[in-house]
DNA sequence: AGCGCTATGTGCGATAACGTACAGAGTTTA
DNA sequence: TAAACTCTGTACGTTATCGCACATAGCGCT
């Protein structure tokens, strides 16, 4: 059985009244997500929503030849499976464990009888649907006229948020991926920030050592989707 | 007063039962939309949800330099305005009227009141939004992955889809200012398909000649989009 | 130690889109 | 009718990213 504070861990749910949390704690179940697991394939249905505790979930946007960007990133604060409750049951988006770690599951029906009472775990899950539209909203215009240097300071900033320490492990070809452009394209921007000073990069492991240095660099986009969660999702707006 | 038919142009109304439309009509207002209103600025309340008939408003997101993007466009098919039922209220973004016409109007207060009432009008109203989703998604994968080419046919499909004739009233000036490219580039995209014998051109007026040829042309996004449509919204699946 | 794999760094020509400038044609206004 | 304005077309050098090729370095395995 999980305790409360293992809750408390996943923002949107800590944002529930204990009671609504108390009516569904037994049907959690703690999960551990690897690196690159999918949980969820484009079209496929879903038979569990994640609340990632400390792992990290990007929703990609996967092509017929098979490149791929990412739409949103989700962390912590949020939930993987939004399609569930908004009814459509599938999406066209694949999600990718970007960070390994643990979140709790909840099986799909469970979610939806829940979200069905139309009640604070609806509001919550409505404000967070909300707050990701906006992050993909931004993503599209970032694509298009922000330069790869400044996405991937972005890219950086929303996943170091999603994290406790300063250390990411993630390869460049996968930021690549992430991003949707070039491996080399990446390792030249990383460069750049690199001999900056504001990260050190090796095998797979960034470590952000200069958090402001990275905020100085990137775009506004970075700040719009922050403090538009940071609007949605606190606590004194949403209950 | 309005007909009962008059709502019927508009796709998501024209899904809903007869009964929770009744218990609305005498509290919508038909509009004239102009071209180049505003019908919701950046972060600005918004008083009204606005269900187009044969009117095109496209959401855009707007930068601090001035530089823009659309990230969706709402035609007879769906409605402007989701931040209000979705909790937020206000959204970063702004929604422009691209095509004249008429829409329906309904005050945001209302809506909410119909939509906490957890039926078939919250239903219909959540996949709205799943398929809004999916645009913006899939807007960001072609912003990243297409050529301009590909994006402007995928950009006039979409409008078709929402118009009854042929014809669309847009510079090439605004086509950019949607597309967040150069007007030149518009001008040597369309000048492509002009010489394809696939539209004609002229000051603002354009005539889609060819519209099976613009589909051969066009990349995979505007399908993804368009199914996705289809299969969220169709009669069958929603109630 | 030696081999193979993975991750990163670098170079270079090709390409798409950019910024800018300007010409011409059509429309509106004076 | 002339002037002003709007919309479209064209040209050209610049820049960012791409696609490809290949070098180097770290790590694991035998």
């Amino acid at each position: 059985m999980l305790e409360p504070r293992d809750f408390q861990q996943n923002a949107l749910l800590g944002l529930l009244p204990q009671e609504e949390l108390n009516r569904l704690l037994p049907h959690f179940e703690e999960v551990t997500l690897t690196l690159g697991q999918s949980l969820c394939e484009s079209g496929q249905h879903m038979n569990y929503v994640y609340f990632p505790l400390d792992s990290i979930v990007s929703l990609l946007c996967v092509m017929e030849n098979g490149a791929s960007t990412e739409i949103a990133v989700v962390g912590y604060e949020g939930v993987v499976g939004v399609s569930l409750f908004m009814g459509g049951e599938t999406t066209p988006s694949r999600a990718i464990v970007q960070s390994a770690g643990k979140a709790l599951r909840l099986k799909g029906q469970l979610l939806k009888n829940e979200f069905y009472r139309a009640g604070p775990m609806q509001r919550l899950l409505l404000r967070y649907t909300q707050a990701l539209l906006t992050q993909m909203a931004q993503t599209a215009v970032c694509n298009r006229h922000h330069n790869l240097d400044q996405q991937l300071c972005r890219w950086l900033l929303l996943s170091l948020d999603r994290l406790r320490g300063n250390e990411l492990i993630m390869t460049q070809e996968l930021i690549a991926n992430m991003l949707g452009v070039r491996r080399e394209g990446v390792t030249e921007a990383a460069g750049k920030l690199q001999r900056a000073g504001l990260i050190s990069y090796h095998r797979g492991h960034i470590n952000v050592l200069d958090r402001l240095g990275l905020e100085e660099r990137v775009c506004e986009c970075y700040s719009v989707v922050k403090d538009e969660y940071d609007r949605l999702l606190n606590h004194h707006n949403v209950m």
